[in-house]
DNA sequence: AACTTAAAATACTGTAAGGTACTTATTTAT
DNA sequence: ATAAATAAGTACCTTACAGTATTTTAAGTT
């Protein structure tokens, strides 16, 4: 977004470093919820001034937008690799559960998932907001489909079960895997859910 | 909570219907979300003053306790009854189908279920809310782990399945079709997922 | 050096919302 | 009839917070 080194620049140069601010505004919001942190408080841990955030990001629907995309392109682009590089079903699914079963505390991640609790609290979000999350989601929902349907092709899948309802029901085994880590269930006792719950299609 | 007919009573009487407003509260968390309602718009659509629901209930707090204390002992009640009357597993798995599967849109109901969403925003609520909300979330759980011990004995259930793992991932597929339904989803789509998704005890 | 441009930061405004003081009304007790 | 008790309701207080006007600062331009 940002010029570097190309136009030499008119006025004051900025200093807010945007990059900055998203990684204290997606920690802020992953851990405490989209509506249990203030631009104040963000603006606080960042150690930037509030207009400065609104310089940058236009209000708070436009700063939550963007922390969801920078949340969706970091966390969770392993996942989409994992469904359009042409592995095998079972490799991917491997793949799928060792990312989605990851130990964020230990990792010194917030539990949770962004895209799960903001698709959550769609009552509360700015439009921008929404249709970036609803967006990523149709996407992710469209990449299941066409992983299973490729697993179809080489008979790696159960023709009878329809690909939209395994790709709905994938997507939300791990929504769930997600919301039961943020609650705190035990990282086994999480795996052994996880493992039944994709017992469907062996 | 009030005295009916049994004490004499001194000062003006009681005009406040405490059940009307539990069931507007309990209307407007469910449809609006527990954060996307305020105090003073619940009373305004239950036609009450603010002080008369502070009188009642305590505070914020008090009102969502009361609120989702209801919720759960109307709406819920008959899930709850389905794990402890004793059916066969088969039954009480039809009959549990049945109840996540209700097409509330049609009947009238908003879509979604309280307690998930409560559950789920465990950021914002008070101490009593969020009491409430653990707690019977720990009963389900329960009476999840005893009604698969009755059918493990019965041998109508998978013995190499733990119960608990069991219990968590039956518990998580209902709030999944709660969260599905609530997105929007289909309803016929939604029964394929449910279906999909208990083929994992069978 | 004086002027222009644009970002930084302080300090402010407006509003929504939780909660309450105070007045008014309706009952029982003496 | 008067007093005591207690609920109802209006009008208010306080705070949190999204958003902004204004001043100050740091550059480029002439």
């Amino acid at each position: 977004m940002s010029n570097n080194a190309d136009k030499p620049a008119r006025g004051r140069p900025r200093t807010l470093q945007r990059e900055h601010v998203l990684e204290i505004a997606v920690e802020s919001y992953w851990t405490d919820g989209l509506t249990g942190v203030s631009i104040d408080e963000i603006c606080r841990r960042a150690g930037v001034s509030k207009p400065g955030v609104y310089r940058e990001f236009g209000n708070e629907d436009g700063l939550k937008q963007a922390a969801l995309e920078r949340y969706q392109s970091t966390i969770l682009a392993p996942l989409a690799d994992i469904l359009t590089d042409d592995l095998s079903f079972d490799q991917a699914l491997r793949k799928l559960t060792d990312f989605v079963l990851l130990d964020r505390k230990a990792h010194g991640l917030p539990a949770g998932c962004l895209q799960v609790a903001t698709c959550r609290s769609k009552h509360t979000l700015g439009k921008r907001t929404r249709e970036s999350v609803h967006k990523f989601g149709d996407q992710t929902l469209m990449g299941l489909e066409q992983w299973i349907d490729r697993a179809k092709s080489n008979r790696e899948f159960a023709i009878e079960i329809p690909t939209r309802t395994a790709a709905l029901y994938i997507d939300a085994q791990i929504a769930t895997v997600m919301e039961l880590q943020q609650q705190g269930v035990a990282q086994d006792e999480l795996k052994r859910v996880f493992k039944l719950a994709l017992t469907v299609f062996s």
